[in-house]
RNA sequence: CGGGGCGUGGCGCAGCCUGGUAGCGCACCUGCCUUGGGCGCAGGGGGUCGCAGGUUCGAAUCCUGCCGCCCCGACCA
């Protein structure tokens, strides 16, 4: 195409609203315009690297043979009320009513109208297993956007489900798609990681998230330095490094001290001078409405999320003051769990077999000295810690490294949710009717060109890779009225069309700077540059995320660059 | 929802405190010039100063209310 045609508005400066780098870059670049927030405009360049991002999320998924559908974003709300996320899903659902007042939803994800559409028509087991899928707009009614395509209220989703007889079914079908997403991300040259995740509000059981590290990101991965063990810090598990010095001995009774004016346990740790790890942080949560003591090493922080799935609860927050005035008589920070009575206490396993511990007393300006679990009082030991840099590995004993990233796909083994929720049964070989076992899967089309410019860019621009650029090649001639120049670029993007490259011919009237400047700002990667060299038959073909650049002579150029791009897209 | 910041030509900003002509750089248009990293010169077009109300002879500027956008937090599939 001829740039002087196209509709490619680069910036000069980045606009005050945009702070991670690929907003910025995708502003400045004249891919994407704001509408309002969390509602941006694909421009030209965004929709063509968008497609061919979606081009290989079809052809892979095809390739598993999932069979492609185009579901409504409008849904009615008794769907949802049936699989009971009509009220799930809160705030964060677009609601709206008919002129018939009927209610309405904007779609967030699509289990239930799959759902709907599947109990609707398998009948026999014969019928199974079946993954559909679609690459459609979801909507969904974010606190807060930001990060630019990062985090959004509307956006495209490839999503699909599987339909399946058993476990078995489903765990093959899972395995497929972690196997398809894989190449997907590989193909559109992402550097990404495989981590166990949490299922959420999803319901289910197995999940993983597929991950790129970028400090725009909002997900904190767990990742280890030794083996291949990497979770979302939701959910992963660890070997806390041990408490900083040992516990006392001996059998000592609890004993009350004065601690006045002191409530954080860094200022407890300061005034007896015994490190963080010596105190019992007791925080009071409540899970669904009750309330729940929560005990942890003073140096370690809750995980809300391991907390919400060991107590079952849908909704977790911590207790306001005077709830904790009420139940405890006494302030936060200097709470503890020696003769609580009146709600259940649940400890980290990193408290379990130490002695002597120091926590509240249940008095303002007072703690406890000498307090042992399960000596003077009782709790039941779960997982509840969050995993902090710096802890060893479970499983090898390594160092784990905590980073963050951007998460561009997760799946997820959904089980019998929708099925039992919604009805969706077929008969077996023997004639009893079963639940079918769904699973769903899910890949953010936008987040794998915005998580492709945070991880490649430079202080010119963007550096895409070759198969989701919107672009190949640009052909840049230095000196638009030199004719031999223009000839040669004009023969050289001919040829380049005829050799099946996506290429870009800038034929604008413009100095060779700002050609440059708005080539390696787009992020084309690769350009062939007609200049000087042109007397001696050469021209140049320079690589844009290296910056090398190779003479190479005209008549070979086209062949030379079609079998580089081949190699970079593998 | 809590905290903070910002709304002035397309973009980046100044002007506001101390009320009186709306300004700068970039971009854009025309002409000349130039042609290997956002050239140069000359001329030109474009702004309800977020919206509404109030104070005042007079409001971008002061007061009140509202709206929008960004950031931090809460939240999040």
């Amino acid at each position: 195409m001829y740039w002087s045609k196209l509709f490619i508005p680069t910036l000069r400066e980045t606009p005050a609203e945009a702070e991670v780098v690929s907003h910025a870059l995708l502003l400045r670049g004249g891919y994407i315009r704001q509408l309002a927030a969390g509602i941006y405009s694909y421009l030209f360049l965004a929709q063509r690297s968008l497609l061919k991002i979606m081009r290989i999320i079809r052809e892979e998924m095809d390739g598993i043979g999932a069979q492609e559908m185009f579901l409504p974003a409008l849904h009615p709300a008794d769907l949802w009320r049936e699989s009971g996320r009509w009220d799930v899903m809160g705030d964060n659902m677009f609601r709206l009513k008919d002129r018939f007042e009927r209610e309405l939803c904007l779609g967030m994800t699509h289990e239930e109208v799959m759902t709907h559409i599947a109990r609707g028509e398998l009948r026999s087991y014969k019928q199974l297993p079946q993954i559909w899928y679609q690459i459609q707009t979801k909507f969904r009614d974010e606190p807060r956007p930001k990060s630019g395509l990062l985090r959004v209220r509307q956006f495209l989703m490839k999503d699909s489900y599987s339909f399946d007889l058993g476990p078995e079914g489903l765990d093959a079908a899972y395995e497929k798609h972690y196997q398809a997403y894989c190449r997907i991300f590989d193909r559109c040259g992402l550097e990404y990681i495989v981590v166990e995740a949490h299922s959420g509000a999803m319901g289910g059981s197995q999940s993983h998230e597929f991950m790129v590290k970028a400090d725009a990101g909002e997900d904190y991965v767990v990742q280890c330095t030794g083996c291949d063990y990497a979770a979302n810090l939701e959910k992963a598990a660890s070997k806390p490094v041990p408490p900083r010095g040992p516990d006392p001995e001996g059998d000592l009774e609890p004993e009350k001290f004065p601690t006045p004016g002191r409530k954080t346990i860094a200022e407890i740790a300061d005034f007896t001078g015994l490190p963080e790890s010596s105190q019992i942080k007791s925080l009071v949560m409540v899970a669904d409405g009750k309330p729940v003591l929560v005990l942890l090493r003073g140096d370690h922080a809750l995980s809300e999320t391991k907390l919400q799935a060991v107590t079952g609860a849908t909704e977790i927050r911590p207790a306001h003051p005077d709830e904790i005035r009420e139940w405890f008589g006494a302030d936060a920070g200097s709470l503890g769990p020696v003769g609580v009575t009146n709600m259940p206490v649940l400890a980290d396993e990193a408290l379990k077999g130490r002695r002597n511990m120091i926590c509240g007393a249940n008095e303002d300006g007072y703690h406890l000295r000498h307090v042992t679990p399960d000596e003077d009082f009782q709790a039941e030991y779960h997982d509840l810690r969050e995993v902090a840099d710096g802890d060893t590995c479970a499983s090898c004993g390594a160092r784990l490294g905590v980073i963050k990233t951007v998460e561009v796909g997760h799946i997820f083994k959904l089980g019998y949710k929708y099925s039992e929720s919604m009805g969706l049964k077929v008969l077996t070989e023997d004639g009893k009717e079963i639940p079918v076992i769904m699973g769903s899967y899910g890949i953010g089309v936008e987040r794998i060109l915005s998580a492709a410019v945070e991880l490649y860019h430079d202080e010119d621009g963007m550096a895409l890779p070759a198969a989701i650029a919107p672009f190949e090649v640009v052909i840049t001639p230095v000196n638009k009225s030199n004719d031999d120049q223009r000839s040669a670029a004009e023969q050289l993007y001919a040829r380049c069309k005829a050799a099946g490259l996506d290429a870009l011919y800038d034929d604008r009237d413009e100095r060779a700077g700002v050609k440059f400047k708005d080539a390696d700002l787009i992020g084309i990667p690769y350009r062939i540059t007609v200049g000087k060299k042109l007397a001696g038959g050469k021209v140049e073909i320079v690589e844009r995320r290296t910056r090398q650049s190779e003479d190479v002579a005209l008549s070979e150029a086209v062949d030379y660059l079609a079998e580089k791009i081949r190699q970079a897209k593998q």
